[in-house]
DNA sequence: TTACGCTTTGTTATAATATAACATTTTTAA
DNA sequence: TTAAAAATGTTATATTATAACAAAGCGTAA
Protein backbone atom coordinates (compact mmCIF):
# COMPACT_ATOMS: atom_id res chain seq x y z
CA UNK A 1 0.00 0.00 0.00
CA UNK A 2 1.26 3.23 -1.01
CA UNK A 3 -0.61 5.32 1.79
CA UNK A 4 -3.25 5.63 3.93
CA UNK A 5 -4.84 9.11 2.76
CA UNK A 6 -7.22 9.21 5.31
CA UNK A 7 -6.44 8.10 8.58
CA UNK A 8 -4.21 10.46 10.88
CA UNK A 9 -2.02 8.70 13.30
CA UNK A 10 -2.19 9.86 17.21
CA UNK A 11 0.16 12.57 17.32
CA UNK A 12 -1.25 13.66 13.87
CA UNK A 13 -5.03 13.95 15.32
CA UNK A 14 -3.87 15.48 18.38
CA UNK A 15 -2.07 18.43 16.68
CA UNK A 16 -4.41 18.46 14.23
CA UNK A 17 -7.55 18.98 17.05
CA UNK A 18 -6.05 22.07 18.62
CA UNK A 19 -5.07 24.04 15.28
CA UNK A 20 -9.00 23.22 14.76
CA UNK A 21 -9.77 24.63 18.09
CA UNK A 22 -7.76 27.69 17.86
CA UNK A 23 -8.75 30.89 16.85
CA UNK A 24 -6.02 32.46 15.46
CA UNK A 25 -2.86 30.88 13.92
CA UNK A 26 -0.63 28.90 15.76
CA UNK A 27 3.33 28.83 16.39
CA UNK A 28 5.01 25.82 16.49
CA UNK A 29 5.90 25.60 19.99
CA UNK A 30 2.98 27.42 21.06
CA UNK A 31 1.02 23.57 20.35
CA UNK A 32 4.52 21.67 22.11
CA UNK A 33 3.37 23.89 24.63
CA UNK A 34 -0.32 22.92 24.76
CA UNK A 35 0.09 18.92 23.72
CA UNK A 36 2.60 18.65 26.51
CA UNK A 37 -0.20 17.25 28.92
CA UNK A 38 -1.29 14.48 26.33
CA UNK A 39 2.38 13.18 26.23
CA UNK A 40 3.86 14.91 23.25
CA UNK A 41 7.29 15.90 24.26
CA UNK A 42 9.69 17.39 21.79
CA UNK A 43 9.82 19.43 18.74
CA UNK A 44 10.34 16.99 16.09
CA UNK A 45 7.16 15.20 17.04
CA UNK A 46 5.07 18.70 16.52
CA UNK A 47 6.98 19.00 13.47
CA UNK A 48 6.50 15.71 12.15
CA UNK A 49 2.70 16.06 12.56
CA UNK A 50 2.48 19.53 11.35
CA UNK A 51 4.55 18.10 8.13
CA UNK A 52 1.95 15.89 7.54
CA UNK A 53 -0.86 17.58 8.08
CA UNK A 54 0.07 20.13 5.43
CA UNK A 55 0.58 17.37 2.87
CA UNK A 56 -2.53 16.01 3.58
CA UNK A 57 -4.29 19.58 3.03
CA UNK A 58 -5.57 19.83 6.84
CA UNK A 59 -3.62 22.73 7.69
CA UNK A 60 -2.01 25.19 5.97
CA UNK A 61 1.55 27.24 7.21
CA UNK A 62 1.14 31.30 7.56
CA UNK A 63 4.85 31.67 5.79
CA UNK A 64 4.92 35.15 7.02
CA UNK A 65 4.40 34.71 10.69
CA UNK A 66 5.90 31.10 10.77
CA UNK A 67 2.52 29.81 12.16
CA UNK A 68 -0.25 27.10 11.27
CA UNK A 69 -3.92 27.56 10.31
CA UNK A 70 -6.41 24.58 10.11
CA UNK A 71 -8.10 24.28 6.40
CA UNK A 72 -12.01 25.26 6.21
CA UNK A 73 -11.95 24.82 3.08
CA UNK A 74 -13.30 21.18 2.22
CA UNK A 75 -11.81 20.95 -1.30
CA UNK A 76 -8.66 21.80 -0.17
CA UNK A 77 -7.27 18.23 -0.26
CA UNK A 78 -3.87 19.20 -1.02
CA UNK A 79 -1.69 22.48 -0.26
CA UNK A 80 -1.16 23.62 -3.63
CA UNK A 81 -3.13 26.69 -3.63
CA UNK A 82 -3.39 29.09 -0.90
CA UNK A 83 -4.52 32.47 -0.09
CA UNK A 84 -4.79 34.49 2.95
CA UNK A 85 -5.85 37.46 4.28
CA UNK A 86 -3.95 38.60 7.24
CA UNK A 87 -4.68 41.90 9.21
CA UNK A 88 -1.67 43.80 10.16
CA UNK A 89 -3.29 44.92 13.40
CA UNK A 90 -5.09 42.19 15.19
CA UNK A 91 -3.61 38.34 14.34
CA UNK A 92 -7.28 37.88 11.93
CA UNK A 93 -5.77 35.23 9.48
CA UNK A 94 -8.71 33.76 6.98
CA UNK A 95 -8.42 31.92 4.35
CA UNK A 96 -9.28 32.77 1.27
CA UNK A 97 -11.61 31.15 -1.01
CA UNK A 98 -12.21 32.38 -4.27
CA UNK A 99 -12.84 30.66 -7.18
CA UNK A 100 -12.49 33.49 -9.80
CA UNK A 101 -8.88 34.41 -7.58
CA UNK A 102 -7.99 30.96 -7.83
CA UNK A 103 -8.46 30.27 -11.38
CA UNK A 104 -6.62 33.23 -12.33
CA UNK A 105 -3.46 32.35 -10.64
CA UNK A 106 -4.14 28.70 -11.62
CA UNK A 107 -4.01 29.34 -14.93
CA UNK A 108 -1.05 32.21 -14.79
CA UNK A 109 1.41 31.91 -16.84
CA UNK A 110 4.94 34.07 -17.13
CA UNK A 111 6.65 36.25 -19.86
CA UNK A 112 9.10 32.93 -19.89
CA UNK A 113 5.58 30.55 -20.65
CA UNK A 114 6.17 28.88 -17.05
CA UNK A 115 3.64 27.60 -15.60
CA UNK A 116 3.38 26.83 -12.00
CA UNK A 117 1.93 23.68 -10.21
CA UNK A 118 1.82 25.09 -6.91
CA UNK A 119 1.04 29.32 -5.00
CA UNK A 120 0.53 30.58 -1.94
CA UNK A 121 -0.65 34.17 -1.99
CA UNK A 122 -0.96 36.14 1.46
CA UNK A 123 -2.80 39.16 1.38
CA UNK A 124 -2.54 42.32 4.21
CA UNK A 125 -4.47 45.23 5.31
CA UNK A 126 -6.79 45.71 8.06
CA UNK A 127 -10.07 43.38 8.70
CA UNK A 128 -12.99 45.25 9.21
CA UNK A 129 -12.93 45.22 13.08
CA UNK A 130 -9.65 46.72 13.30
CA UNK A 131 -10.60 49.42 10.04
CA UNK A 132 -12.25 51.85 12.79
CA UNK B 1 14.17 65.85 9.61
CA UNK B 2 12.10 62.91 8.77
CA UNK B 3 14.30 60.40 7.19
CA UNK B 4 16.63 59.90 4.17
CA UNK B 5 15.10 58.16 1.28
CA UNK B 6 17.48 57.73 -0.92
CA UNK B 7 20.87 57.52 1.24
CA UNK B 8 21.60 53.92 2.41
CA UNK B 9 23.98 53.90 5.51
CA UNK B 10 27.26 51.77 5.36
CA UNK B 11 26.00 48.55 6.42
CA UNK B 12 22.83 48.85 4.04
CA UNK B 13 25.15 49.43 1.16
CA UNK B 14 27.30 46.23 1.95
CA UNK B 15 24.86 44.32 2.66
CA UNK B 16 22.64 45.29 -0.75
CA UNK B 17 26.03 44.98 -2.53
CA UNK B 18 26.48 41.62 -1.88
CA UNK B 19 23.07 40.58 -2.14
CA UNK B 20 22.88 42.17 -5.87
CA UNK B 21 25.74 40.50 -6.99
CA UNK B 22 23.87 37.05 -5.83
CA UNK B 23 22.36 34.75 -8.44
CA UNK B 24 20.45 33.16 -5.81
CA UNK B 25 18.53 34.45 -3.16
CA UNK B 26 20.71 34.74 -0.32
CA UNK B 27 20.78 33.45 3.76
CA UNK B 28 21.12 36.09 6.43
CA UNK B 29 23.87 34.34 8.00
CA UNK B 30 25.70 33.69 5.04
CA UNK B 31 25.26 37.63 4.48
CA UNK B 32 27.12 37.78 8.09
CA UNK B 33 29.64 35.15 6.43
CA UNK B 34 30.46 37.15 3.49
CA UNK B 35 30.54 40.78 5.08
CA UNK B 36 32.86 39.86 8.11
CA UNK B 37 35.31 41.04 6.11
CA UNK B 38 34.58 44.42 5.80
CA UNK B 39 33.39 44.87 9.15
CA UNK B 40 30.34 43.51 10.28
CA UNK B 41 30.63 41.36 13.61
CA UNK B 42 27.30 40.20 14.23
CA UNK B 43 23.57 39.30 13.42
CA UNK B 44 22.00 42.73 14.22
CA UNK B 45 24.05 44.11 12.23
CA UNK B 46 23.10 42.14 9.05
CA UNK B 47 19.10 42.06 10.13
CA UNK B 48 18.88 45.78 10.91
CA UNK B 49 20.32 46.82 7.09
CA UNK B 50 18.12 44.10 5.51
CA UNK B 51 15.03 45.61 7.47
CA UNK B 52 15.85 48.97 5.96
CA UNK B 53 16.40 47.51 2.67
CA UNK B 54 12.72 45.65 2.86
CA UNK B 55 11.55 49.08 3.45
CA UNK B 56 12.96 50.92 1.02
CA UNK B 57 12.38 48.45 -1.69
CA UNK B 58 15.39 47.68 -2.41
CA UNK B 59 15.31 44.01 -1.86
CA UNK B 60 13.15 41.37 -0.89
CA UNK B 61 12.19 38.83 1.08
CA UNK B 62 11.02 35.31 0.07
CA UNK B 63 9.08 34.10 2.97
CA UNK B 64 8.89 30.65 1.78
CA UNK B 65 12.87 30.29 2.02
CA UNK B 66 13.89 32.93 4.46
CA UNK B 67 16.27 34.34 2.17
CA UNK B 68 16.82 37.84 0.21
CA UNK B 69 17.02 38.67 -2.99
CA UNK B 70 17.24 42.26 -4.59
CA UNK B 71 15.02 43.94 -6.20
CA UNK B 72 15.74 44.13 -10.11
CA UNK B 73 12.19 46.50 -10.72
CA UNK B 74 12.41 49.96 -10.86
CA UNK B 75 8.82 51.01 -10.50
CA UNK B 76 9.24 48.83 -7.23
CA UNK B 77 10.06 51.22 -4.22
CA UNK B 78 8.07 49.99 -1.58
CA UNK B 79 7.90 46.43 -1.29
CA UNK B 80 4.20 46.20 -1.10
CA UNK B 81 3.29 44.03 -4.25
CA UNK B 82 5.35 41.53 -4.56
CA UNK B 83 5.19 37.98 -6.93
CA UNK B 84 8.20 35.61 -7.48
CA UNK B 85 8.69 32.95 -9.71
CA UNK B 86 10.34 29.72 -7.52
CA UNK B 87 11.83 26.71 -8.97
CA UNK B 88 11.42 23.64 -7.01
CA UNK B 89 14.44 21.93 -8.12
CA UNK B 90 17.26 24.18 -8.79
CA UNK B 91 17.82 27.52 -6.17
CA UNK B 92 16.08 30.14 -8.85
CA UNK B 93 13.95 32.92 -8.16
CA UNK B 94 13.08 35.65 -10.22
CA UNK B 95 10.52 38.58 -9.39
CA UNK B 96 7.89 38.41 -11.50
CA UNK B 97 6.42 41.70 -12.83
CA UNK B 98 3.38 41.73 -14.73
CA UNK B 99 1.31 44.48 -14.98
CA UNK B 100 -2.07 42.56 -15.64
CA UNK B 101 -1.48 40.03 -12.46
CA UNK B 102 -0.14 43.11 -10.00
CA UNK B 103 -3.39 45.13 -11.36
CA UNK B 104 -5.85 42.00 -10.88
CA UNK B 105 -4.02 41.70 -7.15
CA UNK B 106 -4.08 45.29 -6.34
CA UNK B 107 -7.89 45.49 -6.91
CA UNK B 108 -8.43 42.63 -5.80
CA UNK B 109 -11.52 42.52 -3.08
CA UNK B 110 -12.96 39.33 -1.11
CA UNK B 111 -16.34 38.39 -0.24
CA UNK B 112 -16.29 40.67 2.71
CA UNK B 113 -15.77 44.19 1.13
CA UNK B 114 -12.02 43.86 2.25
CA UNK B 115 -9.15 45.58 0.14
CA UNK B 116 -5.63 45.23 1.06
CA UNK B 117 -2.80 47.34 1.30
CA UNK B 118 0.01 44.52 0.51
CA UNK B 119 0.01 41.35 -0.81
CA UNK B 120 2.95 38.72 -1.51
CA UNK B 121 2.62 36.14 -4.01
CA UNK B 122 5.45 32.83 -4.36
CA UNK B 123 4.06 30.66 -7.21
CA UNK B 124 6.60 27.23 -7.57
CA UNK B 125 6.97 25.06 -10.34
CA UNK B 126 9.99 23.75 -12.29
CA UNK B 127 11.80 26.51 -14.90
CA UNK B 128 12.85 26.10 -18.09
CA UNK B 129 16.41 24.60 -17.15
CA UNK B 130 14.93 21.87 -14.94
CA UNK B 131 12.02 20.53 -16.97
CA UNK B 132 13.68 19.01 -18.94
C1' DT C 1 30.91 76.66 19.51
C1' DT C 2 28.52 73.52 22.46
C1' DA C 3 24.96 70.89 23.72
C1' DC C 4 21.04 68.29 22.47
C1' DG C 5 18.38 64.94 19.88
C1' DC C 6 18.41 61.40 16.59
C1' DT C 7 20.27 57.69 13.77
C1' DT C 8 23.46 54.32 13.15
C1' DT C 9 26.66 51.21 14.89
C1' DG C 10 28.83 47.83 17.93
C1' DT C 11 28.39 44.08 21.20
C1' DT C 12 26.76 40.39 24.13
C1' DA C 13 23.44 37.45 25.12
C1' DT C 14 19.41 34.92 24.28
C1' DA C 15 14.90 33.81 22.14
C1' DA C 16 12.40 31.41 18.64
C1' DT C 17 12.13 28.25 14.87
C1' DA C 18 13.48 23.93 12.85
C1' DT C 19 16.09 19.61 11.82
C1' DA C 20 19.65 15.65 12.34
C1' DA C 21 20.39 11.35 14.00
C1' DC C 22 19.34 7.28 15.99
C1' DA C 23 16.82 3.96 19.04
C1' DT C 24 12.30 1.90 19.87
C1' DT C 25 7.60 0.65 19.10
C1' DT C 26 3.60 -0.10 16.29
C1' DT C 27 1.33 -1.21 12.11
C1' DT C 28 1.00 -3.37 7.82
C1' DA C 29 1.19 -6.76 4.41
C1' DA C 30 3.33 -10.92 2.41
C1' DT D 1 5.10 -15.27 11.55
C1' DT D 2 7.97 -12.34 10.10
C1' DA D 3 10.07 -8.69 7.61
C1' DA D 4 9.36 -4.08 5.91
C1' DA D 5 7.44 0.32 6.62
C1' DA D 6 5.54 3.91 9.37
C1' DA D 7 5.21 6.32 13.45
C1' DT D 8 7.11 7.50 17.79
C1' DG D 9 10.39 8.82 21.39
C1' DT D 10 14.58 11.14 22.65
C1' DT D 11 18.76 13.89 22.77
C1' DA D 12 21.28 17.11 20.76
C1' DT D 13 22.10 20.76 17.71
C1' DA D 14 21.43 23.83 13.70
C1' DT D 15 19.25 27.86 11.93
C1' DT D 16 16.84 32.16 12.10
C1' DA D 17 15.88 36.33 14.56
C1' DT D 18 15.56 39.78 18.37
C1' DA D 19 16.36 42.10 23.11
C1' DA D 20 18.95 45.18 25.48
C1' DC D 21 22.18 48.53 26.13
C1' DA D 22 26.50 51.18 25.30
C1' DA D 23 29.09 54.05 22.15
C1' DA D 24 29.91 56.79 18.07
C1' DG D 25 28.52 59.95 14.33
C1' DC D 26 25.83 63.69 12.61
C1' DG D 27 22.70 67.68 11.95
C1' DT D 28 21.04 71.74 14.06
C1' DA D 29 19.63 75.29 17.09
C1' DA D 30 20.82 78.11 21.01
ZN1 LIG E 1 -7.23 25.26 2.58
ZN1 LIG F 1 -7.91 43.09 12.62
ZN1 LIG G 1 10.69 44.38 -6.44
ZN1 LIG H 1 15.22 25.14 -11.91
Amino acid sequence: MTQKIDFLSKNQQIVLEIIEKAKEPLKAYSILFSVQKKGIKAPPQVYRALDRLIKLGKIHKIESKNAFVACKNDSCTISNATAFSICDNCEMVTEISNPKLSKYLANFQDETGMRYNKYNLEFFGLCKKCKK
